[in-house]
DNA sequence: CACCGATGTATCGCAGCGATATAATCACCT
DNA sequence: AGGTGATTATATCGCTGCGATACATCGGTG
């Protein structure tokens, strides 16, 4: 997931450990924190897998003085890598870790792969509604307030979640229409 | 994390593995999923610090014919350890993966705990929300669009939180005084 | 000059997950 | 009576990711 996450980002410019760092962490923001327990080991395993390689250590006219960074760029098998996870997107593909940042990387996402990501998504959550919507009639008053209270916040914002999903499909269509 | 939820909920009674993990389902329903494949080993552990025991073997006349299962039991420094973990109530006690747990327990969970722990939670989800405004506001209208989205419908969620969070603060405040 | 905060790479042990194996019992249908 | 599938139940494996921590360098500010 991480994996999918720093092959993403590489798609844009060949990049060392702290600043893809600092690219995730504003790419997802509120939604998903990295940290560099593992980040530097992904990295290694992803070059070990040979998704990626160290840049030659050229273009040290310019940034000298700088401490040491290993820039590390895609290997075309990390193009095609990248590519398969998006074609082979699961249920994993749209859980509540990784969707966020599927959703980040759309730009660089095939139209219909896009739309069978924002469903899968759509009925993950709406199936999580469900379930709230049964447990909350269940349990009548008998339950614990504050449970309840969470139970009444978690449906409202799979309710929320919903809407809003709704809205990006809608939009999707509007485009692949047009 | 676990180890403050399955010690919660041996409060309510000696229960086995299978009893505590739907048990731990139906509170947490949405919020949380618990695999069997932290639950037996987490079990295990408090078993070795001595937070837990199985209990005994008896009490098989009623209930015979049943497959093996090992009931546990809290020990009195199982009891003092969930004790210790509300009273250290600290930072990771309200991030997102704990704060849900921690409320499911809230009615036995203290006062003034309870209070530190909703305000701690308020904090650390309006950081998250100045985050995400000063991130929306920073980048005008050239970043992607499904970046946009993903950042604007994690504004509203976090306003949301802010919101009920001040309702339940409320309500305890107003508990408290009476 | 001394200190601080940002830049930068890295490792360690642990928590939790998903997949999987195994098995007994139960409810139901035929 | 026999078969079948869902539910109850325990358990392990390898992997991902995290938090804490260490260390070193750089650009400012007091």
């Amino acid at each position: 997931m991480f994996e999918f996450a720093l092959l993403g980002l590489l798609h844009e410019a060949p990049m060392h450990g702290y600043e893809l760092r600092k690219r995730l962490h504003d790419l997802l923001g509120a939604f998903r924190a990295f940290s560099y327990g593992s980040l530097y080991p992904t990295l290694r395993r992803l070059q070990r897998a040979g998704l990626i390689v160290e840049e030659g250590p050229e273009e040290s006219a310019l940034s000298w003085g700088r401490r040491a960074r290993k820039v590390y760029k895609l290997t075309p098998e990390g193009k095609e890598r990248f590519a398969d996870l998006l074609a082979n997107a699961g249920p994993q593909t749209w859980d509540d870790d990784s969707f966020g940042v599927h959703l980040a990387f759309f730009s660089r996402t095939p139209a219909d792969v896009r739309m069978r990501i924002l469903e899968g998504r759509r009925r993950c959550v709406e199936e999580r509604r469900e379930g709230l919507r049964e447990r909350l009639a269940r349990t009548g008053e008998q339950i614990d307030r504050y449970t309840r209270e969470l139970h009444r916040q978690g449906l409202e914002s799979t309710e929320r979640e919903v809407r809003w999903l709704n809205e990006l499909i809608a939009h999707e269509r509007s485009e692949q229409d047009e």
